[in-house]
DNA sequence: GTTAAAATATACCAAATGGTATTTTTTAAT
DNA sequence: ATTAAAAAATACCATTTGGTATATTTTAAC
């Protein structure tokens, strides 16, 4: 792995001003907040960036590294599907801090914020919005295929409904400072799962 | 009612430019969008506006009062509270279009994109989110005592969670070009009321 | 129909913004 | 320690942006 000075910088950057793009949006976000957020000066952010653009999207994609991959490694360390996909709500329990310190979900704040101002980054918000759409479903399908869950169970349906809770959740308690609607929301997700997909 | 030419520019300009602070938000909706929107000249605009801020703050609270308004008036149209709790998703059901012209709830758009980017109006998302809240909340609390929903029944927390299916559902229909993510968060309220709520 | 006021359009401007060219400093191979 | 390459800082620049001053047109009171 070669981690030269231009790495270690690049990585600076994108670790500075990942919250920053989260919190203020892509047209929100000037040149000079990236240099106080970095500390850097422009000069050497164009030396490594070809441009703002290239910088909020590998903003984007380290905010959404940090929640998808915080998440699948907590579903990764059960087996059975119903842990499994609690592991989901848990992860949001267990770092509400991240979510803090990120300014709310990339996932959620990049496809409103980036819609109808930046394409590219709209485009890969999506792809990100589908991919963890996918991880829910799958995880409901799989359950459904080990007997876990009920085999009439609509795994389009429900990952829906628990990614609505979730992401709905966090837009509510961020805009309210109330910690507890999200806190509502994953304690339902919960409920569901327990009272409506378990066989 | 007075009604007198400026009047009439300033609804005009505020109807025509409401969906576009609302797709592109308050950083991303530069004064050339106004005057493609409007078909009126800057001189035009700002002989009727302070600054691009008042037409942002007007805009919003006429896509505001668009959604409130119209959930309120089918709420309005019911006696019993469960009929009215669930007026909330029928209005969202029979004004999918209404949606789709904005480009999302103004609400939660309002709320992600004015965050850490303009304070006044970031302030006036939240009082509007609060009063949204406050509206459901109400209503089950009236529930409660008029005995039609069970006494114990924790209103916030029914609340939050109907506001978070409604906004995650449709953050998510919107981003992933999907209505039925909506839909089923619809069809989850209208079960959690009859179900959950009603005693 | 005339005219003063109101509304709108045109022409202009300073500041902010994103980006580049150049100089200086740092790094690391010899 | 020297030095060439890499990285970073400084100085600069064109465009965009939000906004204003002024000129023109429209409105409506008489």
């Amino acid at each position: 792995m070669k981690d030269s000075k231009a790495d270690k910088t690049r990585r600076h950057i994108i670790e500075k001003v990942a919250p920053v793009f989260n919190k203020k949006g892509y047209a929100g976000t000037k040149v000079i907040d990236l240099i106080r957020a970095t500390g850097l000066t422009k000069g050497s952010i164009y030396g490594n960036f070809k441009d703002k653009d290239e910088v909020a999207l590998e903003a984007f994609r380290h905010n959404y590294k940090e929640v998808l991959g915080g998440t699948m490694a907590e579903m990764s360390l059960k087996t059975d599907y119903t842990s499994k996909l609690k592991a989901i709500p848990q992860y949001y329990r267990n770092n509400l801090y991240v979510l803090a310190k990120l300014g709310g979900c990339p996932l959620l704040n990049t496809a409103i914020d980036s819609a109808n101002v930046h394409p590219y980054l709209e485009k890969e918000s999506v792809k990100a919005f589908r991919n963890y759409y996918e991880i829910i479903k799958g995880t409901i399908e799989k359950g459904k295929q080990t007997k876990e869950f009920y085999p009439h169970i609509n795994s389009h349906q429900y990952a829906g409904i628990i990614l609505s809770l979730i992401e709905g959740g966090i837009a509510l308690s961020k805009s309210l400072k109330d910690p507890t609607f999200l806190m509502e929301s994953l304690k339902k997700i919960d409920q569901i799962i327990e009272n409506e997909l378990k066989a």
